[in-house]
DNA sequence: ATAGTGACTATGATAATCATAGTAGCAAGC
DNA sequence: GCTTGCTACTATGATTATCATAGTCACTAT
């Protein structure tokens, strides 16, 4: 392919995000990191993607401030890789991908009677479901249920493209 | 590129939903969708991309059941894409990254003093700022404050891959 | 001395992407 | 009735990312 088109100075939030969340190997490689695997073999492995993929979005996500590789042991040298506090906040975002596919990537019966992955909030121990609330009011927040008010730079942005 | 890895036969939810959301074309597309952008050619100029591959995401998202197809006119033939429910339901998705792009993908003062892209809940009023909350008690959600339980299915799948 | 471990890098075939140009069906204006 | 324009695409060729497989390097363990 030639080179993929830039993102990173659209105005529009999405946009940003995709630039580094539309990408196959990044996502399963966060997923890893969120479930705790550290080591780049146990990403590999578990991820089933290549070493250079592995090698080079882990360079990438560094880059990015998403993660940070560490020594755990300096002979010989032996890295582990850890989410940052940015890294850390991409968590809502996985968390969404999950409850989509709960509800819709599973044929019926296929996980057995309950989700593929049950997540329960330590603080109040309540399941989570797959359901995303209002921090206002904790009503359900769907497609419809927001309004929007783009920026005037976000909106500029579009209107120049005029679509 | 070989033929990408196959992600759609895993037990992990995040791991299905990257198998569609783990693009970049897919990701912008949805966007123009859910602001309500429903022609080739206005999906094609905002996002940027080339009528192929818009061509090429569009039939996919169709085949996936996120997008319908509908003809709006008979006579020329045109068309408009519109959401299903199941498409409806990666609001939650899109929106986790819209959070994590406002707070993390900005230089200070790039968007002014507000937000790239404010949102307030219709119903209550309410600005939904960029954090999620708990269904249960209402309390922020982030990395670290859920318990997973994986299904067996998902746990033997991953025993297997040694990870 | 040999094998093993962890974290990668090198190589070559294949396939996806981009930019640009072109097609098809039809309407409206001159 | 011929050209222009609109909408929704498809075709082509150059470029580059990805995959599978193999190999490297710096050690440690037996």
């Amino acid at each position: 392919m030639p080179k993929r088109a830039d993102l990173s100075d659209t105005f529009c939030p999405v946009g940003r995000s995709a630039e580094l969340l539309g990408d196959r190997a990044v996502l399963l490689i966060l997923r890893d990191l969120f479930f705790g695997r550290r080591r780049f073999e146990a990403i590999a492995a578990n991820t089933g993607l290549g070493p250079q993929l592995v090698s080079a979005r882990l360079k990438l996500l560094v880059v990015e401030h998403v993660v940070i590789k560490q020594a755990y042991r300096e002979r010989p040298p032996r890295y582990e890789y850890q989410l940052t506090a940015k890294g850390k906040d991409l968590f809502g975002v996985l968390y969404a991908m999950r409850n989509w596919a709960e509800k819709w990537a599973y044929t019926p019966g296929e996980t057995g009677d309950g989700p593929a992955m049950r997540y329960i909030h330590r603080a109040c121990g309540a399941d989570v479901g797959t359901e995303a609330v209002c921090p206002g009011c904790g009503e359900l927040l769907r497609y419809g249920d927001l309004k929007g008010d783009p920026s005037p730079a976000l909106r500029a942005e579009q209107e120049a493209k005029g679509a």
